[in-house]
DNA sequence: TATACATAGGTCAAAGAAAGACAGAAAATG
DNA sequence: CATTTTCTGTCTTTCTTTGACCTATGTATA
């Protein structure tokens, strides 16, 4: 397992169900791991983000911290918030696995569905030659598609 | 014996007879078979191939891995099928629509799930101004990554 | 109060690790 | 001997880890 998947299960484990908001000291954090201390800004910068569901803040100097919160959203508003702002006219493959993979953590949608929606904006979905970003504006439109019916759904 | 069959032989004993999911590292077998890496792709993409009752996938850089799934056998035919005869390279909004139904119907989907592919390949999905047998080619694309992600649930 | 020092976290680039793509050589097959 | 299958090597892409340097904040001090 990657140092940073393990750094990234700790977290987590610290923010455990209820609690949506953790603290941490990043050079301790480190410490704790034997690593340097960028990496664990690593880990946040590549599994903690807003397309993850969270947001940080932080603070320098003497007593300084990082801040980790979830941000929880009904899936209403989840929904509503990819399809008229995050996705626009134009994502790249990477962002759409992120987004689908939120979706199941969040429950919003199954885990099988998720899956079938990542499938479908998957790189393997799109290798055709033409340029990435032609493939990323089909690929909003592919997934926005998939959102509509999964908030039509919602709405039954 | 030829070395891929050995190789062969070898992720199949791995897998064992309950256990439908395997992972390797490229590398450290290429290493205990004295090969080159790229050899293993050759026994993947010769021998566990959906065809063949296998999905793959895989994870680069630090910590990477290549993950073997068996399509479950029942499943496996039907799999081959659609993907081979009934979608192949290309196919119409109209067909696929019709498929989706099928899949609902004949109980491989769930009606939401059906629906959610339908949407994902419905002409909203892929209106942008491209020849249509241009479209239809992507559509095969997307259509069958859907089919493999759901081919490989359940696994067991 | 202005300055200096210590304590944090932030940024970025380079190195490292692992898999993918693809062309071409070698071997087996008919 | 021609063709297909197997195997190797090289280059590319992706993800992770480390380290060097930068910036912000708190605290002590002249």
């Amino acid at each position: 397992m990657r140092l940073s998947d393990t750094i990234e299960a700790f977290i987590k484990e610290m923010m455990g169900e209820e609690q949506s908001e953790v603290e941490i000291k990043r050079n301790e954090l480190a410490e704790f791991f034997h690593c340097a201390p960028s990496q664990i800004n690593y880990v946040l910068s590549t599994r903690f983000t807003p397309d993850h569901g969270y947001v940080t803040s932080s603070q320098r100097g003497g007593g300084g911290y990082i801040r980790i919160v979830q941000v929880r959203r009904s899936a209403q508003d989840q929904l509503s918030y990819l399809l008229n702002e995050r996705i626009g006219t134009a994502i790249d493959a990477q962002s759409a696995q992120i987004l689908c993979r939120q979706l199941a953590q969040s429950g919003v949608l199954s885990l099988e569905d998720a899956r079938l929606m990542a499938a479908a904006v998957s790189p393997p979905a799109f290798s055709v030659p033409v340029p990435e970003q032609a493939k990323n504006a089909l690929r909003a439109k592919v997934m926005r598609a998939m959102l509509l019916a999964v908030a039509q759904r919602e709405e039954a």
